[in-house]
RNA sequence: GGCGACGUAGCCAAGCGGUAAGGCAGAGGUCUGCAAAACCUUUAUUCGCCGGUUCGAGUCCGGCCGUCGCCUCCA
């Protein structure tokens, strides 16, 4: 079965087709940079990163965009986010926005989220998004009012198609505090005149102002990807009103598609509460990760289906954890096997027979429409089998080892983000190996002599350093605690 | 009030018409000098509740109950 998407537009899960064959251009919905990212981002970024790698797995060359929103959003006080922390800091805009960008970075470079292509900053697209505006209003898809710009929905019959909202249900029910100036309650801003203590400003025909919140995805998007995208990604809490914005506004503008593919993930909720920062109920990446291996919070992630909601607790986080540590000490014993087998042998083919199921049950998992639990289940098989022929003490060649090992490699590692492709932590390895094999040669030594008092010293030392030694049939193999 | 999602073992979570994946935890066993790791066996006659369709339903339809999200910035 060939790749299918969930596609929000049609509730449906559709055949995967790119516009351009081979080619697919994505974008998701970045952060907006006033504090730093918790563990609900990671599975919105961890989820977007596991489609990406996918796809690119698949043979498609990808293009991804995310946007870095950095022109601060109105808080309900009326207050800008970003003018807020800035204030609460003591520090310039800009260097707060400058400040949670890098560690947004450095967060999702230690959860092993490759980054993307291009991350534009809204505030570094200020034109493009004038100009989206000017169109919007001389295809009479806009009004201005006294220095704002406002989007008129009754102008785009489609709007809510997305949601499957009307406009009609929007007007009686609308608790939204009803600007005086707008032509229908639901019409939304497109550009905002600058009250004289806004800092962040900037020149534009309708006078000194800042965009509106949707306007800097459709700018963004549409200036590096084209007029439509194969795959818009985001939080699903953002369904309404946040993309139903940017695809009327964009479809407006550019009379075409705003995106084929709407990708919409699930929230990660505590206690079936969802997790955000106005609740105060998050964890932080940087605690998080003080707490988790990286590979158990992808794990944790990608063990629920995207779409679906995700519910953190420790004992969830903890499940995950022991998961991923049973899938690395098999990937560590075979590579253990593998330097320690002689250059010979190739690959025996009724083994290599037997590899084939489980890739097969990982791509099927993942075509149908990135079903990351059961490709996950499929790697948990693969370990299983696996470590029954190493315990049976069949002889593995070179060459099958090295076909296990290059299928952990790819789907766990290349796929899925789950095991590294250096288990040493970033110590330098080749050193730090070959001293433990130096010790380990000197204990099997006591072995051999049936000294258990001097062998089990030197393997209880080793532990209180945080050097686990396990001993197998054929050697043994350490790892770090 | 409107729109939407979800309710599967102690916990997390797949499955969406053919007789309940996977992970964690628990119990028993095997291997081992011991340990670690691993493996084997075991843990839901049942999928929120009540009806209906069907030879057959967590899986489709209707109703009810419960939880959550969105409708205002949030991924």
């Amino acid at each position: 079965m060939a790749l299918h998407v969930y596609n929000y537009l049609s509730r449906e899960k559709e055949l995967f087709k790119p516009l351009e064959p081979g080619r697919v251009h994505m974008y998701v919905c970045g952060p907006t940079v006033y504090d730093h990212a918790h563990i609900g981002h990671a599975k919105l970024y961890v989820a977007m990163d596991v489609l990406v790698r996918y796809l690119r797995f698949l043979g498609y060359k990808v293009r991804y965009v995310q946007n870095i929103t950095d022109v601060g959003h109105l808080l309900d006080t009326g207050e800008d986010r970003i003018l807020k922390g800035a204030r609460r800091e003591r520090v310039e805009p800009m260097e707060v926005v400058e400040t949670y960008t890098r560690s947004y970075f450095e967060d999702m470079d230690a959860l092993g989220v490759v980054r993307p292509n291009i991350s534009p900053r809204a505030s570094g697209h200020i034109p493009e998004q004038i100009e989206l505006v000017k169109q919007l209003l001389e295809k009479g898809f806009a009004y201005e009012v006294d220095g704002d710009v406002y989007f008129s929905v009754e102008q785009f019959p489609e709007y809510g198609k997305l949601s499957g909202r009307k406009i009609e249900d929007l007007e009686p029910g609308a608790r939204v505090t009803v600007r005086e100036e707008k032509r229908h309650p639901a019409d939304f801003a497109l550009w905002k005149k600058a009250e004289p203590e806004h800092i962040l400003r900037w020149p534009s025909p309708w006078g000194e102002g800042y965009p509106g919140w949707h306007a800097e995805c459709t700018a963004m998007a549409t200036k590096y990807l084209g007029d439509t995208v194969d795959i818009h990604g985001g939080g699903l809490e953002n369904m309404f009103p946040h993309n139903e914005c940017e695809l009327a506004q964009s479809e407006a503008a550019t009379g075409k598609p705003f995106a084929n593919y709407w990708v919409l993930v699930g929230s990660l909720t505590v206690n079936g509460v969802k997790m955000s920062k106005s609740l105060g109920n998050f964890l932080t990446l940087k605690d998080a990760l003080k707490l988790y291996s990286p590979e158990a919070i992808r794990t944790f992630v990608l063990s629920a289906h995207y779409r679906g909601p995700l519910d953190y607790s420790r004992e969830a986080m903890m499940a995950a954890e022991q998961g991923v540590r049973r899938l690395h000490n098999t990937v560590r014993t075979v590579r253990a096997r593998l330097n320690r087998t002689m250059p010979e042998g190739t690959a025996d083919l009724s083994f290599i027979a037997d590899l084939d199921p489980f890739r097969e049950a990982f791509t099927k998992a993942m075509n149908d429409d990135f079903n990351t639990p059961q490709a996950l289940a499929a790697l948990y098989d693969l370990a299983r089998q696996v470590n029954r022929w190493m315990d049976e003490g069949r002889p593995l060649s070179r060459g099958t080892l090295f076909a296990i090992d290059g299928m952990f490699r790819e789907l766990g590692g290349d796929v899925l983000g789950i095991i590294p492709a250096d288990m040493s932590r970033g110590i330098d390895s080749e050193l730090l190996d070959g001293l433990i094999q130096i010790i380990l040669n000197v204990r099997e030594d006591y072995r051999y002599a049936r000294d258990w008092e001097h062998a089990d010293a030197l393997r209880d030392r080793l532990q209180e350093i945080g050097v686990i030694i396990e001993d197998h049939p054929d050697g043994p193999v350490w790892r770090l605690e």
